[in-house]
DNA sequence: TATTACATTGTAATCATTACAGATTAGGTA
DNA sequence: TACCTAATCTGTAATGATTACAATGTAATA
């Protein structure tokens, strides 16, 4: 179940380390879907009924406090949690509602001197149809 | 009070010119700060007293499905909506929580050719402090 | 002016998220 | 190993933005 390894992530961290943050650390991990936080709790509620909700929003809201998950608001309706990895940016897919990875440059923190503002975050998301969508196969 | 203008701008597109529909868009336009739907409710509200929040919600969504008006999802609690205009970003201060235009290049329809998507909307926002609040000014 | 489809209003419902208080536990210490 | 305690988890209730709905009002057309 790789325990070890999410284990490691969370201490590296600083965070303490709980069942709960396990299962949730790894679901996001080995489902890079950016899920909702109800799509989190249903599922891992299967194997771990004791399992709460609050205690999902918890997790999440920890994890994207040191960084380690990035929170989605693109849907406008419900937040996404994205785990860590590399700089990209998001497809919403207006059809089948997925949202999807997507890698282009021409986005950088150094676009914006002129304002004065200082820049933390850098998001670009697009929205449309999605390829899967586009061809009749989306869901 | 350019009553021709919003109705003009309603007429054009097909719309129904009724007072709520000329307030709000009045507002938006005069008032480019991306408010949210309670921001225009409670100001219109001083010299409308009929005026009810469902009618804004109506308003503001139709307006938006005619491309009048373009929704932003940002902050993640709330929609803020923003009066036409031409294509720009939006920077969030995460300190006083206003949302600043941004007019970068960098940004096309075209970034994204081999996934196969449609592309039909292109957002680039990022947050951090703003200028003001950097210098101990803002809100 | 009469008609009618559409818009407005007020209230209630919905749904994601947060607040809270009591029970449990992770991690440290002896 | 057996405690200790602050941090975490849990269930429920509250919040707040948005939507549903039904009754009332009105813009546009003839
Ligand atoms: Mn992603
Ligand atoms: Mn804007
Ligand atoms: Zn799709
Ligand atoms: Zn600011």
């Amino acid at each position: 179940m790789d325990t070890e390894k999410y284990t490691g992530i969370l201490r590296e961290n600083g965070m303490k380390v709980t069942p709960q943050r396990l299962e949730v650390l790894r679901f996001l991990d080995e489902n890079r879907i950016h899920p909702t936080a109800d799509d989190i709790y249903r599922t891992l509620k299967k194997d771990n009924p004791s399992l709460s909700k609050t205690t999902v929003y918890n997790v999440l809201d920890i994890l994207s406090k040191y960084g380690l998950v990035e929170v989605l608001t693109i849907s406008g309706t419900e937040s996404r949690y994205d785990y860590g990895s590399t700089r990209h940016q998001h497809f919403l897919c207006t059809s089948c509602g997925r949202i999807v990875d997507i890698h282009i440059k021409g986005l950088c923190m150094d676009c914006m001197p002129e304002k004065g503002h200082k820049v933390e975050e850098v998001h670009g998301y697009f929205k449309g149809t999605c390829r899967d969508c586009l061809k009749g196969i989306g869901g």
